[in-house]
DNA sequence: TGCCAGGCCGGGT
DNA sequence: ACCCGGCATGGC
């Protein structure tokens, strides 16, 4: 395939997926922090498990970042245990509150209001928030226009050849950013019926399936 | 039963 | 600059 055709295609691909699917309303948070929140605990781990942590923590009423601040790390990784990797995310998630206390008074406004590239600029800096979870936060936090990467997108479209099957995350990601109006609306909602697609359709490593949206692939 | 899930880090080449 | 092991629960 040609390079001059990638808008065209991007295009196609999201109109297939948005007929079959339609809205999907994300981020499934309420608030900036509780985005975040379930954006951490959802490294490399399925949804399902991260809702349980995020309904424990709304129960004992420590999703914001003041009662979370005053957990210990251990108590802390006690109420995420279901979204795994608990002792480790439990530091992550304290090592953003740590800076958000350090450096914006505790005031999750007072991060979010920074422009897209220095917001991306000083989450990539936080020890344990990447590429996904930085772009993921700034799309659907702060809602500017940054797409996001995640192992479907890299799947599902190097499977149909718009990408090389080891392209790193930034030689993906401009793939969307180079060829598409930057919008976080249409940001957001392609990269959530990517991973709707990804869900159902790109299981076990395995080729898409025929009753994809995309058509058959291999 | 085993494999996988909306990654990231640290240590080694 | 990559490559790899480790991190851990719950669902199918």
């Amino acid at each position: 395939m040609k390079k001059g055709d990638a808008p065209e295609k991007l295009k196609e691909f999201y109109k297939a997926l948005f007929k079959a699917f339609g809205p999907q309303g994300w981020w499934p948070g309420e608030t900036p922090f509780e985005v975040i929140v379930g954006a951490i605990l959802t490294q490399n781990t399925s949804w399902s498990n991260v809702e349980k942590a995020i309904r424990n923590l709304k129960e004992e009423k420590l999703l914001t970042p003041r009662r979370m601040h005053a957990l210990g790390l251990k108590e802390l990784a006690g109420h995420i245990r279901s979204s795994g990797y608990f002792n480790i995310k439990a530091k992550r998630l304290k090592n953003f509150i740590d800076r958000l206390f350090d450096n914006h008074n505790g005031n999750l406004n007072n991060l979010l209001k920074k422009n897209a590239g220095e917001l991306r600029k000083e989450l990539l800096s936080i020890n344990g928030i990447g590429p996904e979870t930085a772009d993921s936060i700034v799309l659907y936090a702060a809602e500017y226009p940054e797409f996001v990467v995640d192992a479907y997108t890299k799947r599902i479209f190097s499977r149909h050849n718009l990408i090389r099957h080891d392209a790193g995350y930034e030689e993906v990601k401009s793939l969307f950013m180079d060829n598409l109006k930057p919008d976080a609306v249409t940001f957001n909602e392609y990269h959530a019926l990517i991973v709707r697609t990804g869900k159902h359709f790109c299981k076990n490593k395995k080729p898409l399936c025929e009753e994809c949206p995309l058509g058959v692939y291999f």
